[in-house]
DNA sequence: GTTCTAGAAC
DNA sequence: GTTCTAGAAC
């Protein structure tokens, strides 16, 4: 019984890494080729919903060519930055999202390989958003603004990167609300709260 | 990135 | 006893 159970979780397993092409953290560069994700896509970008959303309308702008993160960016990306700041512009302006506001960014430090611009309604009202990490990663400075990173690269032909150790202290950041002052016991309890400013 | 779960917190 | 967080995943 434990034995056959064991043969059909690392099968599953192997067809994950298929996917993944080995690993989670290239899971993106799968996602991007999936139908049921994809949103719209061109020569220079896939835009698709992201898998996991951490809020009702939750997108990632991904470019074709292989940029590794945001530590890979130079003054040689800034059109396609650019490019990728208008795309997400245009998308939350469609008639689906109308009423809807949004923050655009990169999380400072990515799990996934292949740059990403995150697309993001600010109800943060999803089952997928579940623990504290989430939530910061979204409502802290963890969450560069895509304008000011592209304003960054153009000024000073750079991005402003975090230490690691500024990123831990975002992630460290005690709850609270991102609407008004209201600071939660527990991630139940702020998901609770959250409700209360949806329209 | 997610899932799972031990043990901390309540 | 139940809820919740946080660290391992070979």
């Amino acid at each position: 019984m434990s034995g056959k159970r064991k043969n059909f979780d690392s099968e599953n397993d192997d067809l994950k890494k298929m996917k993944t092409n080995g690993h989670w953290s290239n899971g993106l560069l799968s996602a991007m080729e999936d139908p049921e994700l994809i949103v719209q896509s061109n020569s220079k970008l896939v835009v698709i919903q992201d898998k996991f959303p951490k809020a009702e309308f939750h997108y990632l702008i991904i470019p074709r060519e292989d940029i590794h993160s945001l530590k890979a960016v130079d003054k040689s990306h800034l059109e396609l930055l650019k490019y990728m700041h208008n795309i997400g512009e245009r998308l939350t302006q469609e008639p689906r999202h109308q009423s809807r506001t949004f923050k655009m960014g990169y999380h400072a430090e990515a799990s996934m390989t292949r740059l990403h611009l995150h697309v993001i309604s600010d109800d943060m009202n999803s089952p997928c958003l579940k623990t504290k990490k989430h939530w910061n990663s979204f409502t802290t400075h963890f969450l560069l603004d895509s304008k000011e990173v592209c304003e960054n690269l153009e000024k000073y032909g750079k991005i402003k990167l975090l230490s690691s150790e500024y990123c831990k202290k975002m992630m460290d950041t005690p709850l609270k609300c991102h609407k008004c002052d209201y600071i939660p016991k527990t991630m139940p309890d702020l998901k609770k709260h959250i409700m209360k400013h949806l329209k």
